[in-house]
RNA sequence: GGGCGCGUAGCUCAGUUGGUUCAGAGCACCUGGUUUACACCCAGGGGGUCAGGGGUUCGAAUCCCUUCGCGCCCACCA
């Protein structure tokens, strides 16, 4: 088959996605190898591909295919959420376009519509995924709503209501009135909103006294069951056992003390509303308060609310502001800068709201997931500065409201037989259920059809926090030998967002459920923002379509533009030109491929030039083999892509493939060739997790392989000690060639244009190099020799001059000049290490090491000088 | 209000325990170069008071204090 020129992203990838799939490549099953395993951060089983999807899965999959090149049983475990509140809210969406609405709909109907829609949308994003090249093992997609799934979380819902961990309250939770269903706090965002704060004048009972509170929701006031003031604040002592009226709806209340009260703050009088207000609500408990609920589930008022009732509560505050300041009650407004909780989904403000809830008891459990991350680091977060955010989290855990007011997830295997608070039971089926009320009531006729099940479903997160177990049947079956085999999975993969929502829940559950930690090391990835560091949004259409990119830049280019600038932790600013640069370095080795697969290869000799500069590829390979073995050690998968990217892009193509090249026209001998093959293919090798599929191309395309050495499955490079005094010559040798090229450039003298080198080997380098020097800097012969040369040009490099002899005429005074600065520059220098050197405080303070380095720079300095001042005076 | 983190080249960031791989990388920029793998390229180059100030030290981008600016997380001030 012959190489095109041009490298087709397009046709590729789809070409070798389909081979390793045919070879069934991603599929793992557990074996005598050692596994390393990765559960994918389920994305909503109706979403699309975003920005934050192609970051998160492009670094899983580098390190998965690095895994599978390390020899270990890979195993990246696909799937996808159902994502309760939000899939349900676009079912909704999608409903009401049909002019249907839910509340029209029986569970079961609405449910079919909800399921209708999962298989036409779910999965979608599952194929993007392999679009970017994501090696899952597809064979084991989960969803968290599949049977064994949700079997799982029913089994862990009775096992900890059983262990007396999960209870049933009566409390004040937050509720999203456009959802229609409670939150837990971690799904409520905190924003600054500019509100108002209304003084509102309440008359004191049986007299003519007032008094005036300060609110921010005056439309609660139809709510209000007591007026509280501070015991200490002097200003009201008078008001003590006395009783107030509410505005408008003229309702006698007591006026109570409590320091909670800040006489600092508004009036020092505040207006309490037991229904409304968390704090209002542990006043009410404290002081035996009436607690009076005025709005309906959608954040209407009801009958309390009177002549406002069926109106929004927004509504509602704009209008009964008004009708307070026309009756006089509304004494002030004054703007206020406060933070309003609002829905993580919905975007509305949340409603504090009392109603019958489940919840789980977090502080016992959240023990061991401290400990494992903070003492032990059984679990490691990457970047570490997340273990802070981690601890405070965790230390100030509150239950957790696992209740939803939805259709679309586990229904809560509650199961009521009476009016009474605890009339009911948790069992996994209705007829378990019926057994246990027929022995809990000691009534055997007990009918099936009188049992109702708790309506209310599992928050969402209920079951992700399983994945790592469930995906794996260790739920249900804890003891199958996929569990014992994959678990505790190795990385996981995921933006900081939900370290609480998710993955701090995940190493509780791994805890208490498998007594063991769900994965090794977490990696952070920072948020995928705009140039102008906007977060990707849909409505500030900032962010590029994720499969246009794909066609345009290729999978691999995505992949490395994606990674070239990220981080652990930090933000990625995409722009576009990434992919650009990721394309370049494509098209840069498709290049190199084509350069030498299309050498004429002969029977002839190795040039000496042509070992040594193997030879010291060879060490130079190794020696970024070692950095990013660290690199990935520590994460940095930025770092390490960075490394590969200098060494391809210089070493290989601008030195290595320069220095062996031959002359045009000419065959390269066997020796060499197959060295560099070699080479290419151990480049190949380390790029592949980040550029799979052009390196799949290359590699099968070198050598006629079976399928079973598809690069893919091949082996990661073995390290080995590499030579770094080589590395040094070479360094040296690169300097002077440098010197060479930047002569050329300054004094114009062309490339093509043969010169003469002439060198005092003050250093008294090695010759290795010589003649890779000649060959690169076109110089016809290298001549060792004492004394300076008038009419040529030179350089310096470490105490070593080189001149430069060529047909041109040299401008002598330019020359002195040159060297001058040169000269003045270097004593400089001198003086001040010299200085250091006299000062007895550093000699005698400094480490060895740091004195004797010192002490070359001033050797090295005075032979410099020397050279300078000796070609200067030949000069002039 | 509490906690955490950051400020290094035009941009994005490296810089481990203070000292030769300490002022770096990639991109961008400037100059020159196209029959000979690649202009998605080659070669060369300029550019930073390491946010400001003070301190510790023989020595500070690095440690301490402080000012300014920014980001994130948590929290019930109506």
């Amino acid at each position: 088959m012959s190489v095109p020129s041009k490298y087709d992203a397009a046709i590729v990838e789809q070409k070798w996605y389909d081979y390793w799939m045919k070879h069934n490549f991603f599929h793992s099953t557990p074996d005598e190898r050692i596994p390393y395993t990765i559960v994918i951060p389920p994305p909503n089983v109706t979403g699309i591909l975003h920005m934050g999807h192609m970051l998160n899965n492009t670094i899983q999959d580098v390190l998965i295919r690095r895994a599978r090149l390390k020899g270990k049983n890979a195993c990246w475990v696909p799937g996808t959420d159902h994502a309760s509140i939000a899939t349900e809210a676009k079912v909704v969406a999608k409903l009401k376009e049909k002019g249907i609405d839910k509340n029209d709909l029986s569970r079961e109907e609405f449910l079919a519509y909800a399921w209708e829609w999962t298989h036409e949308y779910g999965g979608v994003i599952l194929n993007q995924l392999k679009k970017l090249g994501c090696s899952c093992d597809w064979d084991r997609t989960k969803f968290t709503l599949d049977t064994d799934m949700s079997e799982s979380v029913i089994s862990v819902f009775i096992d900890l209501y059983n262990k007396g961990l999960i209870y049933r309250g009566f409390r004040m939770v937050n509720w999203d009135p456009q959802a229609q269903t409670t939150l837990s706090d971690e799904e409520v965002i905190y924003e600054e909103r500019q509100g108002n704060l209304y003084h509102v004048t309440y008359a004191i009972q049986g007299s003519d006294e007032q008094l005036t509170i300060a609110t921010t929701r005056p439309e609660t006031i139809l709510g209000d069951s007591a007026i509280c003031i501070n015991p200490n604040d002097n200003r009201f002592k008078h008001l003590k056992g006395k009783k107030a009226i509410v505005p408008i709806c003229n309702r006698v209340v007591p006026i109570i003390e409590d320091e909670y009260v800040d006489i600092e703050f508004g009036t020092g009088c505040l207006k309490v509303t037991p229904a409304h207000d968390e704090n209002d609500k542990i006043l009410g408990d404290k002081h035996g308060l009436e607690v009076i609920d005025i709005f309906n589930p959608d954040a209407t008022l009801n009958s309390y609310g009177l002549h406002y009732e069926g109106k929004d509560r927004f509504v509602v505050r704009k209008e009964i502001s008004k009708e307070l300041k026309a009756k006089g009650y509304l004494v002030k407004t004054e703007s206020h800068l406060h933070k309003v909780g609002t829905s993580e989904r919905t975007k509305v403000v949340i409603e504090p709201r009392l109603s019958d809830q489940w919840f789980l008891k977090m502080e016992g459990l959240a023990k061991p997931a401290i400990e494992a991350v903070l003492d032990t680091e059984t679990v490691k977060l990457f970047p570490k500065k997340f273990n802070n955010t981690y601890r405070h989290w965790m230390e100030n855990i509150r239950d957790w409201n696992i209740s939803r007011q939805l259709y679309w997830g586990q229904q809560i295997p509650a199961y009521y037989f009476g009016d009474g608070k605890d009339d009911f039971v948790v069992a996994d089926s209705k007829e378990a259920a019926l057994e246990m009320v027929r022995i809990k009531t000691q009534n055997t006729n007990f009918k099936i059809e009188n049992l109702r099940q708790d309506t209310d479903v599992l928050d969402t997160w209920f079951s992700s926090w399983l994945w790592p177990i469930s995906v794996f049947d260790g739920i249900r079956n804890p003891n199958n030998e996929e569990i014992n085999y994959y678990y505790p999975t190795n990385d996981l993969v995921t933006g900081p967002d939900i370290l609480f929502f998710w993955v701090a829940r995940m190493i509780v559950a791994g805890f208490e459920f498998r007594d063991e930690k769900p994965f090794q090391n977490v990696y952070l990835t920072g948020l995928v923002r705009d140039k102008e560091r906007r977060k990707m949004s849909k409505s500030l259409g900032n962010s590029p379509d994720a499969l246009k990119l794909i066609e345009d830049y290729g999978a691999d280019g995505v992949r490395v533009g994606l990674l070239l600038s990220s981080a652990a932790g930090n933000d990625l600013l995409f722009y576009e030109a990434l992919c650009q640069q990721g394309k370049a370095f494509g098209n840069k080795i498709w290049n190199a491929f084509r350069l030498i697969d299309g050498w004429e290869i002969a029977e002839i000799d190795q040039s000496e030039q042509a070992a040594i500069a193997l030879e010291w590829y060879g060490s130079k390979f190794q020696k970024v083999l070692s950095e990013i073995e660290d690199h990935f050690s520590k994460y940095r998968l930025s770092d390490a892509l960075m490394a590969i990217y200098k060494l391809v892009w210089d070493d290989f193509c601008s030195w290595l493939l320069e220095m062996i090249k031959p002359d045009y026209g000419a065959p390269i001998d066997q020796k060499t060739h197959a060295a560099v093959v070699l080479l290419l293919e151990e480049n190949l090798k380390i790029l592949h997790p980040f550029m799979p599929f052009l390196t799949e191309e290359i590699w099968q395309f070198l050598k006629t392989r079976t399928p079973d050495q598809a690069l893919i499955v091949s082996s990661w490079p073995v390290s080995a000690s590499y030579d770094t005094s080589l590395l040094e010559e070479f360094h040296f040798a690169s300097e002077v060639i440098s010197g060479i090229r930047n002569l050329r450039k300054q004094k114009q003298i062309p490339f093509k244009t043969t010169v003469e080198l002439h060198v005092i080997n003050k250093a008294s380098c090695t010759q290795k190099f010589d003649g890779l020097i000649s060959k690169l800097g076109n110089i016809s012969k290298i001549n060792y020799t004492d004394s300076s040369f008038e009419k040529a040009f030179s350089f310096r490099v470490k105490s070593n001059e080189y001149f430069l002899v060529a047909d041109i005429a040299i401008d002598l005074e330019a020359e002195v000049a040159k060297i001058k600065e040169e000269l003045n520059y270097t004593k400089g220098f001198l003086k001040s290490v010299q200085k250091k050197l006299s000062n007895t405080r550093f000699v005698s303070n400094a480490p060895e090491q740091v004195v004797a380095s010192e002490k070359k720079k001033e050797a090295d300095a005075l032979a410099k000088i020397q050279t300078l001042e000796s070609s200067l005076k030949n000069l002039s």
